[in-house]
DNA sequence: CTTGACAGCTAATTCGAATTAGCCTATAAT
DNA sequence: ATTATAGGCTAATTCGAATTAGCTGTCAAG
C-alpha cells in the first residue's frame, strides 16, 4: 500500500475512533510514520483527507450495490432460492449479515464515523438510515416475501416481520460496535434469536 | 433559569448536536446572549461546562433510579400488577418507554453526546451500554418473568423474548434521534410490532 | 452613602494545530 | 550524465479559539 493509501487508511481509523474535529493531522501523520507537513504532499489538507474517505466509501459502496443485485435483489431472478428455506438457512443468513457488517474492514469503521457525526450533518444521517435501516429492511422485505410466497414462512404483515428479525442484529450490531468484547455475548443471543423466529415465523421446516 | 444554568443548558443542545469539540465556547455564549468571557464568570473553563453537564446527568440519572426502584424494579411489591396484562397494556408500556426516551429533555440530549462519544470514551460507551442495552434488558426480562409466572404470557426463553421486544424499540429510537421526521412512522410500525409481540408470545387475552 | 461582590464587557494574550516555505535526496526518464 | 519529479524533512507562519486582564455598572447589606 502506498503512502497516499496508508494515510487514508490510518485516517479513516483515526476518524472513527474521535470523530473528524478530535484527530490532528500530525497523529495522522504519526501513525504513517511520516512528518505532518509531508501529508501535503498528498492531500491539499485534512478535509480533503476525509473527503477522500468518503469518496472511496461511496465506491466500495457502489461496488457492493452492484454485487448485490448479482445476487439477492433481484427477485425474479433468484426466487427458487429463497422460496423454501431452512430454520439453519436462517441463522446463516442472518449471522452472515451481522458478522459481515461487524467485520468488514472499511465497513466497519466507516459505520462509526457515520454514528459519531450523523446529528451534525444531514447527509451522514442520511447515509446512515439507508445503510443500517432502510438498505436492510427493504432486502429482508423483499426475502421474506419470497419466502411466504413459496410458503415455508407466515404471510404476516411484512413490515413487523422484518423489524422483528432485523432489529436484533442491529441492536447488537452497535453494541459490539462498542464493545467488542461482547460479540461472543451477542452472536450467541442472535443464535437464539434467529432459531426462535424460525419458529415463530417458520411453517414446514422441522 | 439563571445564566448559569442557561449556559448548561445551551451547552447540552450544542454538545448534542456537534460534540464537544466541534462547538466554540463562544458558541455556548452567543446562544446564551452574552460575551465568551463571561463564562468563565460561571464555569473555570469549557470542560469544566462539559463535566457539570454529566454530574447533572448523574444526578437525574439517580433520581430516575430511585424513582424506578419504588415502582417497577422491585419484583416482589408489584408482581400483581404485571402477572395477567392486556395487549394494550403491552402497548402502552412499549409506547412510554419509547416516548420517554425520545422526549425527555435531557435524557435525549445527553443520550446524543453519548453517541458521539461512544467511541473514545470507555465510560460513555459503559453508560450507553448500561442506559439503552443493559438497563431496560434487565428491566424487561424481570417484567416477562413476572408476567410468564402469572399464566398471561408464554414461558419462552426471556433473554431472546427481551430482545426481540425491546430491539425494535430501540433501532426507532436511534432512527428518529437521527431523523426526527420519521417519528409518526416510528410509532405505527411500533405498534403493529407489539401488537404481534403480544399475540405471538401472549396467552390469553383476546 | 458606600462598599464589595457579582456578572457583564472589550481588549489583550496564549497556545496549539494547520498550513506554507524552502530545502534535500533518490530515482526514473530523457 | 542530467534533470525533473516525488516525497520526505525542519523551520517558519498563520490563524482561530480558549483563556486572562482589567475595567464598569448594579445592587444589596451595612
Amino acid at each position: 500500500m502506498d503512502t497516499k493509501h496508508r494515510i487514508l487508511d490510518e485516517a479513516l481509523t483515526l476518524f472513527s475512533q474521535k470523530g473528524y474535529a478530535n484527530v490532528y493531522v500530525g497523529e495522522i501523520a504519526e501513525k504513517v510514520g511520516i512528518k505532518a507537513p509531508s501529508l501535503y504532499k498528498h492531500y491539499r489538507n485534512k478535509q480533503a483527507i476525509f473527503d477522500a474517505i468518503i469518496e472511496e466509501m461511496n465506491k466500495r459502496y457502489e461496488e457492493q450495490a452492484g454485487a448485490l443485485n448479482i445476487n439477492g435483489m433481484n427477485p425474479a431472478s433468484d426466487a427458487s432460492l429463497y422460496e423454501n428455506i431452512s430454520e439453519d438457512r436462517l441463522v446463516e443468513i442472518g449471522t452472515g449479515l451481522f458478522l459481515y457488517f461487524l467485520h468488514d474492514d472499511y465497513t466497519s469503521r466507516f459505520r462509526k464515523i457515520l454514528t459519531i457525526e450523523q446529528f451534525h450533518n444531514k447527509e451522514f444521517a442520511a447515509l446512515y438510515s439507508s445503510q443500517y435501516v432502510d438498505g436492510p429492511f427493504s432486502y429482508q422485505k423483499m426475502l421474506f416475501k419470497l419466502m411466504a410466497a413459496g410458503g415455508s414462512f407466515a404471510s404476516a404483515d411484512t413490515d413487523v416481520m422484518t423489524l422483528q428479525f432485523y432489529s436484533p442484529i442491529y441492536l447488537l450490531l452497535t453494541l459490539c460496535d462498542r464493545e467488542p468484547d461482547r460479540e461472543a455475548e451477542a452472536c450467541k443471543l442472535l443464535e437464539k434469536h434467529f432459531r426462535q423466529f424460525g419458529r415463530i415465523y417458520g411453517g414446514r421446516q422441522k
